[in-house]
DNA sequence: TAATTGCATCTTTTT
DNA sequence: GATGCAATTA
């Protein structure tokens, strides 16, 4: 242990043998925060605490395991095994399981997603026949997130007038009616949404206080990762369990607190010191990550938000290159800059692709960027966007699991009643709805005794709806002894999923049998996975659970090398050599949705502020003139955010293809024609409507078909959302690779982007195999 | 009831 | 430019 602790400087160690009481740690934009973490809950454990009673909330899963690892390493696997470390989401998910029937739900509740929550909201809307155009479903969702954020439930709603008052002014009066019926909708599904996991968590804990008295037992240590980002009801959870022992340690940074819009609240942080009695502070304001002319840049910015703790983030690393500011003509430009930017900087410098990450606003801008990589050949993986247990024939899959599990489920039982199409069509699902909130009974208990009710439907449906009670009976008895593999397996096939697929022949059929054929194939991993580790069964209910709670980012698979695309939400925790920040411009970042109240413009400066600093070496900032938006072009000025930096840590570039448009931007204005600086000041000059725009040089081109050449075993793939990258991975075609079952085998083709990298491999012994790389074990042997 | 076509909306970020 | 939804037709 001391050999870690040395590792440390001072205001890194204060922190890490700190044990008791409450204590807060502001740690500054790459200060090693995640190093005192773990050295924290070493030392701890070092120290003869029973690493049962520690709890830590980390903000992704991945950063979770990746902790766990690192202190298994200092504190071997089987100690650091007992570790209760996850998400708030994954840990209460887990206690929510065990305490379920205190709150009259069953313990195999179904997680609803985001989609599910859409789906039911705009069929209450329906059924309740309100206007579509001004209750929007996803407003609505929003709204009602909002209110169990808040803790306020449905009976507190009610209770207070001024909710009631504010949802009428937005022209919303039935607001309350649908809030109720989504959360009894929700209850009868034995569903829970997202933002239920920590709403019931907290009804938990406060309607049982022997519930609460248990955990706070068990939990006698807790730490909470980025504490800036935690909304309302996490606060109240962490109070809760914390309060008997009060051995609380929250981590955070307020300049990094970018999630105000999914409820987090940025007085958690600032005002924990008023929480709780006698409490330590420590700072962490050394700066290891980056530049000089980073850190400079980004301290610039952050000073122009008002609501801050003080602080001084500083480095003693070299000053660097500055920040380097490109303006391009349009978006496919832009792409192109970044590409051989990148491209040059890889000759250059001896880089791995994995050097670099482009980061953006929203995930529609991937799409420019991807075009001129792939042009280039330089592989890339895109984070986040559609994850594969998103995709339509994956949730059809997942769909008739869940139904098994938990034939309450309404969503999943509406979204493959009649798919594969078998007969039963809306106005039946319709009535079977009506009566089933008639008879307050799930839609699965009125179609099991629809001879009991007073339903109206011929008998040839209802021979139709018996026989799917039946289809879905039969696969809850082949749950009792198949896994989760076999079982899935028929599940496809006796449903006709498969042949519904197939029958067309598209390619886009034929891109879903594949996708289809990999879930099976990660599912298959997956048992084997599981039997290797003894706190877990591999039953199906754990294998909904994790797909439900997954994040894209927890699929990385190893360090491939690659080019890292990602929103720059998704890229706060990490860190790259050199970063572009692509789109600054106004009304993109800024986001034209948060320029309204000084706090959300803030909110976006924090948010350029984390982009800066993932920083290690070398910054780029790019904007283009005009970019395509809903497939219209459309003319852009450069973010404020550019101009806020303090331009001594600048260096503006201007690109030579735009002299060639430009004659006012010519180097006999502004000087040296090779380096083509521009006066900084001028940053704000809009050129005079490029006259020489010709059409042909910016007219949207034909989305590129791909073949590659340079990798003489792989295929054009087939593209299912856009994201296809043919190289993601640290494997590459001709490994050899060794897997728990097949034995080894020969790496043929890697392809598929987010959650579902996958591998087709050829096993010595059992043939060609697709493998996702998120469960496959696989150790590369050659 | 199923399949096809046209239309609107969407883009802020995610567990 | 994609996707989902509503209206339309067989």
């Amino acid at each position: 242990m001391e050999k870690y602790l040395s590792q440390l400087n001072e205001a890194q160690l204060e922190p890490t043998i700190q044990i008791d009481g409450p204590m807060i740690i502001i740690a500054g934009a790459g200060s090693g925060k995640t190093r005192v973490l773990t050295y924290r809950i070493a030392y701890m454990m070092s120290k003869g605490i029973d690493p049962f009673n520690i709890l830590s909330l980390t903000f992704t899963n991945k950063s979770a395991r990746e902790m766990k690892e690192r202190i298994a390493g200092i504190v071997g696997t089987s100690e650091a095994k007992n570790l209760w470390m996850g998400t708030f989401h994954s840990v209460f998910a887990k206690i929510l399981r065990i305490e379920a029937d205190r709150l009259g739900y069953p313990s195999n509740f179904t997680i609803y997603d985001t989609q599910d929550s859409d789906r039911l909201i705009a069929s209450i809307i329906k059924e309740l026949q309100l206007d579509k155009d001004i209750y929007k479903y996803k407003q609505v969702r929003s709204r009602i997130s909002s209110y169990k954020n808040s803790l306020i439930t449905v009976r507190a709603y009610f209770q207070n007038p001024e909710l009631k008052e504010a949802d009428a002014m937005a022209r919303r009066p039935r607001m309350g009616d649908i809030y109720k019926a989504y959360v009894d909708r929700c209850f009868k599904a034995g569903a829970m949404d997202f933002d239920d996991l920590l709403l019931k968590t907290n009804e938990l804990l406060t309607r049982f206080p022997e519930v609460l008295m248990k955990y706070q037992n068990r939990f006698k240590y807790i730490l909470v990762d980025e504490y800036q980002d935690t909304n309302h009801s996490q606060y109240l959870i962490v109070r809760a369990l914390s309060d008997k022992f009060q051995n609380i340690c929250v981590v955070g940074d307020d300049a990094q607190s970018i999630y105000a819009f999914r409820g987090a609240n940025i007085n958690n942080i600032l005002n924990f010191q008023k929480d709780y009695d006698d409490v330590k502070e420590f700072r962490l304001e050394q700066n290891y990550r980056s530049t000089k002319n980073i850190v400079n840049a980004a301290n610039s910015i952050i000073d122009k938000n008002e609501t801050k703790l003080e602080k001084i983030v500083w480095t003693a690393n070299d000053e660097g290159e500055k920040v380097k500011v490109h303006r391009s003509l349009t978006d496919g430009d832009e792409g192109r800059y970044v590409a051989s930017t990148i491209w040059e900087n890889k000759m250059q410098n001896q880089l791995k692709n994995s050097d670099f990450a482009i980061l953006y606003r929203t995930n529609a801008q991937s799409r420019s960027i991807e075009d001129a990589l792939r042009k280039r050949d330089i592989p890339y993986r895109i984070y986040g966007g559609l994850s594969f247990y998103q995709r339509k024939e994956i949730k059809d899959v997942l769909s008739y699991l869940r139904l098994i599990i938990n034939p309450a489920d309404e969503e999943a039982l509406k979204r493959v009643i009649n798919f594969p199409p078998r007969g039963i069509g809306q106005t039946t699902v319709d009535k079977l709805i009506v009566s089933a909130n008639g008879y307050n009974r799930t839609i699965f208990e009125v179609m099991k005794n629809i001879d009991k009710t007073d339903v109206k439907i011929n008998s040839g449906t209802k021979t139709k709806l018996q026989n799917f009670v039946t289809l879905i009976e039969s696969f809850q008895v082949l749950n009792q002894t198949a896994d989760v593999f076999e079982l899935a397996e028929h599940v496809t096939r006796t449903t006709g999923l498969i042949k519904e697929f197939n029958k067309d022949g598209t390619p886009e059929g034929v891109a879903k049998m594949e996708n289809i054929e990999e879930l099976l194939n990660g599912m298959k991993d997956f048992v084997e996975g599981q039997k290797e580790i003894a706190d877990t069964t591999g039953s199906l209910a754990e294998f909904l659970e994790d797909v439900a709670l997954a994040t894209d980012l927890d699929a990385d698979k190893g360090d491939a090398d690659h080019v890292a695309l990602m929103t720059i939400h998704l890229a706060k925790g990490l860190e790259f050599p050199t970063v572009f920040v692509v789109g600054l411009e106004e009304d993109l970042f800024p986001s034209a949705m948060s320029m309204n109240t000084r706090s959300e413009l803030e909110e976006e400066r924090r948010l350029f502020y984390v982009a800066l600093t993932r920083a290690e070496k070398q910054a780029y900032l790019t904007y283009a003139l005009s970019r395509y938006r809903w497939g219209k072009l459309v003319d852009s000025e450069p973010s404020r955010f550019i101009e806020e930096i303090d331009e001594q840590y600048l260096d503006i570039v201007t690109p030579i293809e735009e002299r060639r448009f430009n004659p006012m931007l010519s180097a006999d204005i502004f000087g040296d024609p090779e380096t083509a600086q521009i006066n900084p000041n001028k940053i704000r000059y809009k050129p005079a409507k490029k006259p020489v725009f010709k059409k042909g040089n910016v007219t949207k081109k034909e989305p590129e078909k791909f073949e590659v050449t340079t990798h003489k075993n792989l295929k054009p793939v087939t593209k299912t959302n856009g994201n296809t990258n043919l190289f993601d991975s640290k494997l590459v075609v001709g490994n050899i690779v060794k897997h728990i079952r097949f034995g080894t085998g020969e790496v043929m083709k890697i392809e598929g982007t987010g959650g579902d990298v996958k591998a087709e491999i050829n096993f010595q012994h059992g043939g060609v195999k697709k493998l996702l790389l998120r469960f496959a074990k696989l150790e590369v042997v050659g």
